[in-house]
RNA sequence: GGCGCUAUCGUCUAACGGUUAGGACGGAGCCCUCUCAAGGCUCAAAUAGGGGUUCGAUUCCCCUUAGCGCUACCA
C-alpha cells in the first residue's frame, strides 16, 4: 500500500515546482494504484491567507489531477501537541527557556561552528523546567539531538542513496515555539505519522531536514516512511525562481492564462528532473503514470529555460505544440473557445469547429489562435495595407484583374477544397500568370494578411457570400490607391 | 563559517567500465509547397579542472572549482 502527499503552505500561487512535486506524488500514487492525499500545510504563520489558498486549488484544478484525502493542518493541532508531549515525556525533548531576542544574538556570535543547542537549557533539572513551566515562563520546546554516544542519523533516499550525518552536526531544533504553536518539522511528521504516510516525495530542499524528521519519527516510536527527494527547479542563472525576481513565470496560472494544455505542461515539467530513459519524450498522462519510477529521478536541479523575450521555456511550447496536434477536433475547438471569447471574438461554436482544423498544426499556445484565426470570426476585415494585395512580380493592375477574375469564378465555384483549388488553377492558367500569383491577392483579400492558413480550405471555411464581399472591398481598396 | 547535495551539447536528458558519447528543444541549411505551418533530410554543439584505480574511464575513489540546499520560535 502506497501512500503520499502533497503538502503545500498557503503562502502565495501554486508555484511550478512544487506543480511538479504534485505531479510525480500522483504519479507515484496512480501508478502503484495508492493514495494521493492533498494536506494544507497552514501551520498558523501570519503569511497564509485564504487568497493564496484559493489561488493554490485554482492551479490544481486546472492541471485536473484529483486527490483522494484532504486535510488541513490547522485543524489537527491537538495531533501534534500530543505527539510533541509524548517525546517530551520520553525525555527526548526539553523546555528551553532562552528569549527568542537573545537568540538572534547568538547565532551572529556563534556563526563560525554548527549552533547546536543553548548551554545550561539541555540539562535543566526537571523540577525546575516544570517549576518555570508552571510560574509561566515562555518556552521552545527542542528536541533533545542524542549526543552522549554520537552517532550517525542515516536513511535511505530513493533518489539520493544512503543519506548519513552525525549528530555532531544537527542542532536541537524546536518541535513547539513558545505560543505553543507546533512547528513545520513537528507539525508534518506528526501527519506524516498520523495519516499512514508511506512515501515522502518532496523537494531537495528538505533533504537536510530529513535527518531531524526522523529522528522526530523514531521519537515518536514510529518507524520512518520511505523517502524520496527531488532535484530543484531553478532560473536560468540558476537561482531558485521567485515571483519577485523572475515574475509570473513560476506560477502555474500564468501557464494556464497563456494557453497550455495543461496534459502538455504536465509533459514538459515530468521531463525536468525524470526520464523515461527511452527517448521518449511527447507522452500523455496515462502514458506518464505507466512509465514513471523514482529510479527514472535524477539528482542535479533542472533550468527551466525563459528570458525576458520569450517568458515561456521553448521545450514546454514545443510540448504543448506537440498536444494540440494530438487533440481531436471537438476537443481543440473546445480548449480553443474561451481563448477566442476572451479576445472579444464572437465564437460561434459550429464555426470554431469549422476553424480547428485549420489552426491545429499553426499554433503553438491556444491563445494564438485569436490572432491566427480572428478573420473568420470577423465581420469586417481589419484595415490592411492594399499593397498587399500587389502580387509577385505583378502590380495593382494584375491584382485587379486577378481579384475580378476570382470573383467571377467564385460566384459558381463549389465551395469546398476540390471545387475552389480547380476553379482558381484554372483561372490562373486561363491568365497566364504563377498560381502564386493568383492565390495570393485572393488570400490577402480574404484573411487580410499575407500568411494564413490554407487557401482553399479557408475559403470554403469562410463561405461564398464573405469571400464575395471581402474580394469586392479589396478591389475597392485598390481603385482608391492606384 | 559548518554540514549536505550536485556537475554530459545553450537548455532538458541517454549512455548502470569498452559507443564514431545517443535523443529532444532551440539554432543553421536543404527538400516539400498556394503564404504560414506541419513533415523529411543534413550540419554545428557536451563529459568543469587535476590526480588516482583499471588493460580500458562520462561511468569508481580523492582533491580543486563552481552551483544549489539546510544551518529560524518560516515552510
Amino acid at each position: 500500500m502506497h501512500r503520499v502527499r502533497f503538502a503545500p503552505s498557503p503562502t502565495g500561487y501554486l508555484h511550478i515546482g512544487s506543480a511538479r512535486t504534485f505531479i510525480f506524488n500522483w504519479l507515484f500514487a496512480r501508478h502503484h494504484g495508492g493514495t494521493m492525499i492533498l494536506r494544507i500545510d497552514d501551520t498558523d504563520l501570519e503569511r497564509n491567507t485564504e487568497e493564496s489558498l484559493n489561488s493554490i486549488y485554482d492551479g490544481l484544478k486546472w492541471l485536473g489531477l484529483e486527490w483522494d484525502e484532504f486535510y488541513r493542518q490547522s485543524d489537527r493541532g491537538e495531533l501534534h501537541a500530543r505527539i510533541a508531549n509524548r517525546i517530551f515525556e520520553r525525555g527526548m525533548a526539553y523546555r528551553d527557556f532562552t528569549p527568542a531576542s537573545m537568540d538572534l544574538e547568538d547565532k551572529d556570535k556563534v556563526r563560525e561552528g554548527p549552533w547546536l543547542f543553548h548551554p545550561g537549557m539541555r540539562e535543566l533539572s526537571a523540577e525546575e523546567s516544570d517549576r518555570r513551566a508552571a510560574a509561566g515562563e515562555p518556552f521552545v520546546l527542542r528536541f533533545r539531538v542524542p549526543r552522549d554516544p554520537e552517532r550517525a542519523v542515516t536513511f535511505q533516499d530513493a533518489v539520493y542513496g544512503e543519506q548519513s550525518k552525525s549528530t555532531a552536526d544537527i542542532e536541537d531544533f524546536a518541535l513547539l515555539r513558545s505560543n505553543g504553536a507546533p512547528t513545520y518539522h513537528m507539525a508534518s511528521c506528526a501527519d506524516d505519522i498520523d495519516l499512514r504516510i508511506t512515501d515522502i516525495i518532496r523537494g531537495q530542499d528538505h533533504l537536510s531536514n530529513t535527518y531531524k524528521h526522523v529522528l522526530i519519527f523514531e521519537a515518536a516510536g514510529a518507524a520512518p516512511p520511505r523517502f524520496a527527494h527531488l532535484p530543484l527547479l531553478v532560473a536560468p542563472d540558476g537561482a531558485k525562481l521567485s515571483k519577485r525576481k523572475h515574475g509570473p513565470v513560476v506560477s502555474v496560472l500564468t501557464y494556464r492564462d497563456a494557453g497550455f494544455l495543461p496534459g502538455a505542461y504536465i509533459n514538459f515539467l515530468c521531463l525536468l528532473g525524470w526520464s523515461p530513459k527511452n527517448d521518449r519524450e511527447v507522452m500523455t498522462l496515462a502514458e506518464l503514470k505507466d512509465a514513471f519510477t523514482l529510479a527514472g529521478v535524477n539528482r542535479s536541479n533542472a533550468v527551466v529555460n525563459f528570458t525576458e523575450e520569450e517568458p515561456f521555456d521553448p521545450k514546454a511550447v514545443w510540448l504543448n505544440a506537440e498536444h494540440i496536434r494530438l487533440l481531436a477536433i471537438p476537443e481543440l475547438a473546445g480548449a480553443m473557445h474561451p481563448f477566442l471569447t476572451s479576445a472579444g471574438l464572437y465564437a460561434d461554436f459550429d464555426q470554431v469547429l469549422r476553424v480547428a482544423p485549420l489552426v491545429r498544426e499553426r499554433i503553438k499556445l491556444l491563445r494564438e489562435a485569436a490572432t491566427v484565426a480572428d478573420f473568420f470570426f470577423l465581420d469586417k476585415l481589419p484595415p490592411y495595407d492594399p499593397a498587399e494585395l500587389i502580387p509577385q512580380k505583378g502590380d495593382a493592375l494584375l491584382a485587379r484583374s486577378v481579384l475580378e477574375r476570382a470573383h467571377q469564378v467564385l460566384e459558381t465555384a463549389e465551395f469546398n477544397h476540390d471545387g475552389l483549388e480547380a476553379a482558381l488553377r484554372r483561372a490562373s492558367e486561363e491568365l497566364k500568370i504563377k498560381t502564386g500569383q493568383m492565390f495570393q491577392p485572393v488570400r490577402v483579400a480574404a484573411c487580410g494578411r499575407k500568411v494564413a492558413p490554407p487557401l482553399f480550405e479557408t475559403l470554403a471555411v469562410l463561405g461564398r457570400d464573405t469571400c464575395l464581399r471581402r474580394i469586392e472591398e479589396a478591389i475597392r481598396k485598390l481603385q482608391e490607391v492606384y
